[in-house]
DNA sequence: AATTAAATTAAACGCATGTTTAAATCATGC
DNA sequence: GCATGATTTAAACATGCGTTTAATTTAATT
């Protein structure tokens, strides 16, 4: 009895692509469940609401995601000499795990991200803030120790542009991607612009 | 007859407020001819749809910001021994400038902006490049002055990380505004955010 | 003052959305 | 094999949207 998709998970595999391509707001009810092959619905028996589909999609990557970080900032902290760079290099593992959910997991999942952070503003950042909250302070509390030099309230804030650059390059990402693919004649994916992205953040966060 | 305030003048106005707050989709035109007090229907009698009204209300911006800006690079040309912090810093006085339209015009546009940059994606970016294409490859030009360690790839990524830092900033701006002010008791604005992040992005993009 | 054009108004149109309903179908346990 | 509960289905509901229409009011021109 285990084979066997159900309606539950057809839903949310239709219902995270097209979030991750269009937005949360652009997709409707009826993309998804014309795409999963299932009835309208079926989405309010299963889910309750379109809110909380939302939810329960960004839910399944953040099961995976979050408990991989925390093992990899655990293994930051028992590092000697932590540079700031080897810090976010540590997200590369965490990410590349969510190709168990999804081949294309990781960019799903930092789109998702993107969206979520710029249309639900307070809603999702509660929820993450309850469940995941201590991974989160860890890595604070990590980032402090590599840039003693700055004060709360600068990491603060470059903290909060770190996170806008990663969920910016993955919401603008497709885009990007394809403008800098025609202008340097070459594959470029994802992971790519992680390793463009990683240089930036860390000289950006530790700039004094 | 020049002192009365025209309705297409009411209907920028209020349309921008609400732009600016809540995103160009999720604001109606039913809330802007309501909070401007006129007819619905004079938004489509005077700009003909809702795509040309917030193309009017970005491109009034960009008609103050852009020149102001291309002064600024000119003057930053003639600088001997320029660098990237500096080269950023000229953008706070063609962004100080916009309170010329509204009190809270440096807020606006690149909230406005940001919008912009995440929802109409194509749209926008063709009439920028069009519109003021020769200014954007003047701070292009300049960037790369300062930066001679870059190639052209990794220039084009980080651009648009810088990009997406600060209009990250400003989408998620205000809410990140009074965390930051309930975290550190004091009375923060958007200039404060801008100086948090010109050494931010200045960092980011000179990482070698 | 009469005429003509511009601007404003109230109402409706057509469409898409999320959600709910109630009947039909399916699966499961006795 | 039947009865019971879970699921699926088609249809409708209520609401909000951008846009259009046609009539009215306002302003400017002759």
């Amino acid at each position: 009895m285990a084979a066997r998709i159900t309606t539950q998970q057809k839903i949310l595999n239709a219902a995270e692509a097209l979030f991750a391509r269009d937005g949360f707001e652009q997709t409707s009810l009826r993309q998804i469940t014309h795409e999963a092959g299932v009835n309208l619905a079926s989405v309010n028996y299963h889910f309750g609401s379109k809110k909380a589909l939302i939810q329960a999609v960004i839910a399944r990557y953040l099961s995976v995601f979050m408990p991989a970080l925390e093992e990899q900032l655990n293994e930051a902290e028992a590092q000697k000499d932590l540079k700031t760079q080897a810090l976010f290099e540590r997200f590369k593992l965490p990410l590349a795990k969510l190709t168990q959910i999804n081949k294309r997991g990781p960019d799903t999942f930092l789109r998702l991200l993107g969206f979520a952070y710029s249309e639900i503003q307070g809603h999702l950042r509660k929820y993450t803030q309850q469940e995941y909250g201590n991974v989160l302070q860890h890595l604070l509390q990590l980032l402090k120790r590599t840039n003693p030099h700055l004060d709360e309230q600068q990491m603060f804030w470059r903290l909060h542009f770190v996170l806008g650059s990663m969920v910016f390059a993955q919401v603008s990402g497709q885009a990007l991607i394809e403008i800098a693919q025609a202008e340097f004649n070459q594959q470029i994916g994802a992971q790519d612009v992680i390793d463009q992205l990683i240089p930036f953040v860390s000289g950006g966060l530790e700039n004094s």
